[in-house]
DNA sequence: TTAGGGTGTGGAACCAGTTCCAAGGATTTT
DNA sequence: AAAATCCTTGGAACTGGTTCCACACCCTAA
């Protein structure tokens, strides 16, 4: 490897203004008082020289590394739906002179918490202050986290597994307020026949499932669940799902998705069959991913912030950072109904 | 803020295994021999302590940050066309122990390039060794890194109003024999009235239609270029295309679309007129959006391999940084035409 | 026995910043 | 006029690693 050429250094920049190293330190950190004139010197032999403070001697004197890494595990890859929490997250960081490192990681919940191999950036120290945990979290990855001692927040919604006596952490969006929203919306616009479709062992179905049903509880009507076997995917779940809606009798007049995926899935498979939404059936969606929009009609759906939950993980990190102490927190960001057009009154 | 706790130190862990620093050093770095004694204890002092070496302090010795920034320019967000970018480069850098930093920046092609306000990470010097830009690039922007002489590797589909004198490294794809395929393919089953819809404003649509324009050359065809007045988007240019399609004497029978974007607002246009793809039009896309295989039919498209495009950037930029003289080069990865439902044999 | 070569090891010097103490000079107080 | 205080400033010491030189030790050859 060639040699990199040497930059200017603190001490060079010190020669050039005629003052000492401790002098330029203060000038570059706007800390305490340096005389005006000092100042200008200083700042003009900078600008002369080209220089640019170097960033890793000064973190191991401050002993942070301003820089935090957004981990994204188990994913296949990165969905529209974290890149926008990524966004938030880098977003709220920049303006903070922070900075963001990204990493994937797959591991299965099986694995013994120390047998888990954490990506590069966990295993030195001082390259990261923290850790922000996107994708799907299992108890062991908690645990080995917790046994590096490296502070984190974890997007809670994809939590799976955990006991209420875990503490840590989190930020998340109200899975069950939002489809309670959808569906009173619904039973609003006088539907009194809907179903739910959504494959409940995932922790933020059964959390969004739970608010469907508490809709249709209080309005004294019953609660439909619509499964499928053996999808190939949120959207082969709705495709299949379609078939189970249409058989029912009576025939519903709205469903519920469990998220846009599934509801396009079952849009789809409508509109094949020749049924059209929502004239002959009513669909609402949740998450409201870019797809939602482009749906024909817009689909109706339950809107998450993505951007504010990757900015509110930042500011919990930081916060956690400056007090370690402080004891844990968990934050729900509400969700808000977006009426577009695959809801009909009835 | 709270005093972060010490950690262990190089010369606790030379005092615990009561060998000198440089030992444990040569210990961690793998590197001269250490017999295999000394080495068992230097070990076990390591585990006992829980040590982890510091990673700036390496880095100011080393002049190497092991760390590169994929920036994201003047996108509103990360789509998951460049977010499989970004996988690309974690996925190959993660496995060179190499780390990835992500940031945006928002800049005008008309700011003088040392106006441009560069994220805080390239503010500093020594956190990153390279830069991997992704995003719309003007020359202004390639200004503005020279002159901190960062060295970096462009995903060039993207560049505009480039001189063929610039010289820096760049990858991507080839955009002309993308289309030039599509198009083959089209007049191989049998079409002979196939129009072109995109702004050919932008160098990358202008370089797919001239393929497209080959392929109708080589084959004594008029071609046609479609366009339409103040978009909104690429979605909406495609739904304004289809009305100036359809009004085509003879009507066409088929219509390659400058990007996925557009044939998606073509193929809705079209189904609410009426017109049934692939039965009464064929149409073809480019890049293979994850949308393409929902559009129904799924949409015949060309391919680009996104994460080859990051997975190459990264490798590019490790050669720029072990030999920083190397003459720059270019690489344009080849594309494939996928074909899925939307064309018909005529 | 001595010279020569190889291996293993200790630790000073170094990297490029920050911190802090001491000290010089100016200004104010006694 | 002397003492006290404040504002600036210089630079040694420090951070936590790596590098390199010197040296001890062992083995072999002359």
């Amino acid at each position: 490897m060639e040699a990199v050429p040497r930059k200017t250094t603190i001490r060079e920049v010190a020669q050039a203004a005629s003052v000492g190293i401790g002098t330029i330190s203060r000038v570059l950190n706007s800390s305490s008082q340096v005389s005006r004139e000092t100042r200008a010197r200083v700042l003009e032999a900078i600008r002369r020289l080209g220089f640019r403070p170097n960033a890793q001697a000064r973190r191991i004197l401050k002993r942070r590394a301003e820089m935090v890494c957004f981990l994204l595990s188990n994913r296949d890859f990165l969905h529209p739906f974290h890149a926008r929490i990524l966004q938030g997250v880098e977003s709220y960081a920049s303006g903070l002179k922070q900075h963001v490192l990204f990493a994937a990681l797959h591991y299965s919940p099986r694995t013994p918490p120390d047998r888990i191999d954490l990506p590069p950036v966990l295993q030195e120290h001082g390259l990261i202050d923290g850790l922000i945990l996107a994708g799907t979290i299992y108890p062991n990855l908690l645990r080995r986290i917790e046994s590096i001692n490296m502070p984190f927040v974890a997007f809670s919604n994809n939590v799976v597994g955990m006991g209420d006596e875990e503490q840590f952490d989190q930020v998340g969006f109200d899975d069950f307020n939002g489809t309670l929203h959808a569906t009173r919306h619904l039973i609003g616009k006088g539907h009194r026949h809907i179903v739910f479709a959504a494959d409940v062992s995932y922790p933020w179905l059964r959390r969004r499932f739970e608010g469907y049903r508490q809709a249709m509880r209080e309005n004294k009507l019953k609660h439909v669940l619509i499964t499928s076997r053996n999808p190939q995917s949120f959207v082969d779940f709705g495709q299949k799902s379609a078939g189970r809606i249409l058989s029912r009798q009576p025939r519903p007049t709205a469903a519920v998705a469990g998220n846009d995926e599934i509801a396009y899935g079952l849009w789809r498979s409508l509109r094949r069959q020749g049924v059209k939404v929502p004239d002959d059936i009513s669909l609402v969606g949740f998450d409201d991913r870019e797809e939602a929009v482009l749906m024909d009609p817009p689909l109706s759906t339950v809107r998450v912030d993505k951007e504010e939950i990757g900015e509110t993980c930042m500011k919990m990190l930081l916060e956690r950072l400056h007090h370690p102490r402080m004891t844990f927190s968990q934050r729900i960001l509400p969700t808000e109904f977006v009426i577009r057009g695959t809801v009909r009154q009835l």
